[in-house]
DNA sequence: ACCTGAACACCGTTCAAGT
DNA sequence: ACCTGAACACCGTTCAAGT
C-alpha cells in the first residue's frame, strides 16, 4: 500500500539514439513532461487540498487527455510522492559549513524546512503516508553534518537527527491542522475556550490560543538543542 | 474541509418520553448504534488501513444496509474523527498525582500515548487531518497538570506541552510510516543502505536502521525533559 | 514513442420511500 | 424513529487503439 521510493517514470524507457525534433522543439508549448505534471500537481494541491487532486483534473490542468498521465507516472500515489518531494527541495546557502555558529545554522535549516512545509499545508498531511524522498534525505544529511561538526558523537547522531525531525514534523502538522481555514481556526479556539471548566490547565496555558507559533517553535527547539549540545 | 469538533450524531433527536422496548431489548443482537459503528470502523481500519475504510464495507461489517450509517453519522469524515478519538482513550492510573516522581509520570503518559497510536498505525496518518477530540484534550490536560505540579511556570506550559506533543506525534508518524509492512521496511532499509555514498552522515548515524525505536524515543524525550525541567 | 477514449469496477452521498 | 435501494455524479485504472 506504500513504500516505493520513486514511483516515477515507471515505464520510461531508455532514450532513443538521436533525440530528433520533438513536438516541444517545434511549437512553443512544451510537450507533456514529468516536470510539468509535478508542477501542476503542486498548484492543484495548493488550490484545492489533498482531496482536490484528481487524475482527471490534473490532466485537464496540464491540457492533456484524461489518461495521458499514466504514461509518465505509475499511479496517483507516485504523483503525491513527487509533489511532496518537489516542495521540499533545499538550496544550501553558499557559505554553509564555514561559520562556527552551528546552532544558528541548525536553526536556519529547520526554520527553512518548516517554512517550506507551511507554504504548502497539504504537505504536512501527506508526509506521514509517504516515503522519504531524496530531498528529505538531503536535508537530513546536511543537518547531520552540521551536528557532527559541532561535536555531536556519532553514537548520538541518530537520536539527535530524529528528535529534531520529530520537532519539525510535529510542529508543522499541528499548525497546519489549525490553519486550514479561518473559520476552522475560529471554531477551534471557540471550542477550546468553551471547554475551560473541563480542561483548566489547558486553559491556563493558553495552549494553541496564543498565535505565536514561530516563537513557540523556536523555544521548543532551544530546549532540544540545550539537551543535544555536546556536554563539555 | 475539516474542523468540526464532534461531527457525530448529526441528526440524533431528543429521546422520546419513554424508551419502550427496542429491537435491542427483544433480540440478542444489539441494534445498530454509534458505538457499534465506531468499533467496526476501528476493526476495519486495523485490517485494511485508511484507504480500506469504505462506507459500504463498514455497513456490511455491521450487518446493516448500505446507507443506514447515515442516520447515525454525518458523513465519512465523522467516522474518521470518532474512530481516531476512540483509539486515544486514556484511563488514568488510580494513584496518579500522588507520587512526586513527575518525570516518571510524564514518561508513562507519553509512552502510553505512543503505544496507543502504534497499536493502530492508521491513527498516525489520520491525525494531521483531524481536529483535536476530547480524549486528546484530556491527555494534554493531565500532562499539563503533572508538569505544573512539577514546578513548570504557567508561562512555560504552552511550549512544554507543545514540544512534548510534537515529539510523540513526530516519533509515532515516522515509525508508522516505516512499519506499514515488512516488505516496505526491508525496501526502505535497502534504499537507505544503497544511498550511502550520497548521504555519508546518514549512513554513519545509521538513521532509522537501528530498530531500537523505543530507546530512541525515550532518549529524545530525556533531552527534552532536561531542557524543560524547572531550573533550580 | 507518446497520447487517447471507452469501459470497468468501484466510490460518497441524496432522496423518496418503506416500516 | 430508524432503516433501505435506486440513482447521481463522481473516482482510479486497464486496455486496445490511434499517430
Amino acid at each position: 500500500m506504500a513504500g516505493k521510493a520513486s514511483g516515477a517514470r515507471g515505464k520510461r524507457p531508455q532514450r532513443p539514439g538521436a533525440p530528433r525534433l520533438s513536438a516541444e522543439a517545434q511549437s512553443g508549448e512544451p510537450a507533456l513532461s514529468l516536470e510539468r505534471i509535478v508542477a501542476a500537481a503542486v498548484e492543484l494541491l495548493d488550490a484545492e487540498g489533498v482531496d482536490g487532486l484528481t487524475m482527471r483534473k490534473l490532466a485537464d490542468r496540464v491540457g492533456a487527455g484524461a489518461m495521458s498521465l499514466y504514461w509518465h507516472v505509475d499511479n496517483k500515489e507516485a504523483v503525491f510522492d513527487l509533489a511532496l518531494d518537489s516542495v521540499l527541495e533545499y538550496r544550501e546557502p553558499p557559505q554553509a559549513g564555514e561559520s562556527q555558529d552551528w546552532r544558528g545554522e541548525v536553526l536556519h535549516m529547520l526554520e527553512d524546512w518548516r517554512a517550506s512545509m507551511l507554504r504548502h499545508p497539504w504537505s504536512a498531511a501527506l508526509l506521514p503516508r509517504r516515503a522519504l524522498g531524496p530531498n528529505i534525505l538531503l536535508r537530513l544529511e546536511l543537518l547531520g553534518r552540521t551536528l557532527s561538526r559541532a561535536g555531536v558523537a556519532d553514537a548520538d547522531l541518530n537520536v539527535a537527527l530524529w528528535s529534531l525531525w520529530n520537532h519539525v514534523m510535529g510542529a508543522t502538522i499541528t499548525r497546519a491542522s489549525f490553519e486550514r481555514s479561518d473559520d476552522d481556526l475560529a471554531a477551534a479556539q471557540q471550542r477550546l475556550t468553551g471547554l475551560s471548566e473541563r480542561y483548566p490547565t489547558i486553559e491556563r496555558s493558553r495552549l494553541l490560543l496564543d498565535n505565536d507559533w514561530d516563537g513557540t517553535f523556536r523555544d521548543g527547539l532551544d530546549f532540544l538543542l540545550d539537551g543535544l549540545a555536546p556536554k563539555r
